[in-house]
DNA sequence: CCATTATGCTCGCGCACCGAGCATAATGGT
DNA sequence: ACCATTATGCTCGGTGCGCGAGCATAATGG
């Protein structure tokens, strides 16, 4: 979302702006339904949509029959030849390219497991996918948006604990100098759909909170994504909840990160550290029905779990928590524990309506979604509409 | 500051809102001054500071000759007549009420020492001297915005550990049906002036922490205060960062809080709980230069908040951390033992250009200068311009 | 088949910003 | 003292864009 700008020239396209972002998150809505939401009278809405049908921003469609009466209005979609965005998703054992449209349907999409996980075959390889992307579809993408299962400044992995990246610049994913690549944590990213799309559409102050090796989350307000001065922010996991004297590989001690997660259920079962903590995790958490050790140790992190949550309640002040990975799990195996652990970490005065913990609704879309949402973000403002009309004016120049 | 609008209409006014809130930024910018950083044509200007003088909300004096060459360009002031808002401040032991103008500047100022506690005889008397302020200002006061030591939500204090209060309903404090009534957390509005105008001028993300009793503070994001779903965010102080074994007034366990206040020091000294923690802390920071145990008890307290910060830095990624009340008196006292608290308590990434701890510059105004803009953000707005313009017709009517 | 309902289009209006050209008010060198 | 230089402000016609009234269009349903 872009901020009030202060300068007066950009005013200009305002209009233009709200419409396509209404669409964006409302794909599917009709030309009277938007003209509604945004107060448009008719006339307006007559030579907005023409003007962004002529930019080839936007196209009507007639629509399937209400059943109701009055005149049926028109459908409006992304436009078949419109801006896309490209979408990277890079997790522990696969990457996903896509080209999501306006609305965020996925136009295209390839995707493959990696074969060598060294940073350098992983980007070329999807280097390569980008570029096969921009082959195919030219100007129309307008900026490169990777998800990946790391901690994230700028366009840097600076550390990534389940694909063994350390300092890892993902400039080399940028397909041309002038299109804008945008990185961010996935956890951060999935969270950002969740809030705008998923179970926290139309709340303003929503957490997302994922257990899957460690704890990552993000702050969304007003479908905003907080995510610090440097895009490294939501790092939740590494707050220090836990025991100080346990050390955690990010170089801190006694992350909250450590007590909820596949190692903690492991370390409170007297096992070593496990190679693959998800994996652990899903095992212990299979056993505990008839282990009692297990369910112990299920029920120390889902305590672990619900505690942090609610020192987090405390602080941010959400009024909806949305879970995803392992603690929608953990939530489902050990409800009373979560919400006993909650409670205790809640301050006495919210405990009468504190916010739910809901499980998250995207699933492993979600990602996908959340980093279009980012990158759309960048192109529905006025230097990214200013740049569409140029680009789009040359193209059409040279077609005809 | 406001969002982005998706309602046409709005448009109208954002010309003119932009000015205002430039002025509100910079009292004192030149006219020309103001054309560049708005990027207007001096047609523009012309044009919007005539609309905004005749709504009497600014006004142009005669600068102070530059010296400089060129025809010299006149200063951009508060309208004489122009809107104010009343900012209340409710401390643990005095009263503030202030008349503030666009700008920030204090009109009018008076302020007392509670005679007795109790919310009744607070609320009265402070209710009173509103009361006498818009008598004397009349239409002019746009707000009333209310800066207290505790807890908030809406417009109810849940808790003021300090001035003995539990849920405490501030809405007597309204003057009037249709004037908006603010209510924040005195540290948080304090860390939104810091943001805006103090320390973190300039600075995209800034964490505002402060210590009296407790750990209270907030994050300002673009000069927005991350106050939450309610504005009961920024209590930093009720994270878990401590023993699990300790329980705080606040219901929870194991709070950050404990471990940094008066309370903290005067428990490793072996002294019963303080009944006025921030004089205790004060005695045993004023011993701590030659008594050794003193000295261990202000280390602690030292370590732990920087620890603290440094968790809060993983998961808030600020670019700046600005200090307030004991935490300032802490990290001179002891700067080498929050250092040390703040390194470890950081992810290791972040070691190398770690967010500067600086100690905030704006006293004890802060929050009067917080509690203002906080105000002025809901005048500054298109309805609030809207009902200006009306409210200054009638005035206008009824003098000729 | 036409009343009813909902929506879209045309067109004149007005607001607010732009830019070019001219006017104004200071400095500073001769 | 005068005038070139510099910086700024004002006037005025042009334009983009949203508004609203009135008319046109496309469905339903008795």
């Amino acid at each position: 979302m872009e901020r009030p700008t202060h300068r007066m020239r950009d005013l200009r396209h305002q209009g233009a702006l709200a419409v396509l972002r209404h669409l964006h998150r409302q794909p599917g809505v009709t030309r009277s339904e938007l003209a509604r939401a945004l107060d448009l009278s008719s006339g307006s809405a007559t030579d907005l949509v023409a003007r962004l049908k002529r930019l080839r921003l936007l196209d009507e469609v007639a629509s399937a029959p209400s059943g109701g009466r009055g005149r049926p209005s028109p459908t409006l979609v992304a436009h078949p030849a419109g801006p896309l965005v490209c979408v990277v998703d890079i997790s522990h054992e696969r990457w996903r390219v896509a080209a999501v449209e306006l609305g965020g349907r996925i136009v295209q999409h390839t995707s493959g497991r990696h074969v060598d996980r060294e940073p350098d075959a992983v980007l070329d390889r999807v280097r390569r996918e980008i570029a096969a992307c921009r082959r195919r579809l030219g100007h129309r993408i307008r900026a490169v948006s990777v998800a990946v299962a790391a901690t994230v400044r700028g366009t840097e992995v600076v550390q990534a604990a389940t694909l063994g990246w350390r300092r890892v610049s993902l400039e080399p994913l940028r397909p041309a100098a002038d299109v804008p690549l945008l990185v961010g944590n996935d956890a951060s990213l999935a969270g950002l759909a969740e809030a705008r799309r998923g179970a926290g559409a139309g709340v303003r102050v929503v957490l997302h909170l994922t257990v899957e090796v460690g704890v990552g989350g993000v702050l969304v307000v007003d479908g905003d994504l907080l995510d610090g001065a440097t895009g490294a922010g939501g790092e939740f996991g590494h707050l220090p909840f836990g025991d100080p004297t346990l050390r955690c590989p990010c170089g801190a001690t006694g992350c909250w990160d450590l007590l909820v997660d596949g190692r903690a259920m492991a370390r409170q079962l007297g096992q070593p550290a496990p190679d693959d903590p998800r994996t652990a995790a899903e095992h212990i958490l299979a056993a505990a029905p008839r282990d009692p050790a297990a369910r112990a140790a299920v029920n120390g992190a889902a305590r672990a779990l619900g505690r942090g949550v609610g020192g987090l309640v405390n602080a941010l002040d959400p009024a909806l928590v949305t879970l995803s990975g392992l603690a929608v799990d953990l939530s489902a195996a050990a409800p009373r524990e979560v919400d006993a652990g909650y409670r205790a970490g809640l301050m006495s005065f919210r405990r009468g309506q504190p916010p739910p913990l809901v499980p998250s609704t995207l699933g492993p879309d979600g990602r996908i979604a959340g980093a279009a949402d980012a990158a759309f973000d960048t192109v529905l403002t006025v230097p990214g509409i200013e740049a569409w009309s140029r680009s789009t004016a040359r193209v059409r120049e040279g077609a005809t």
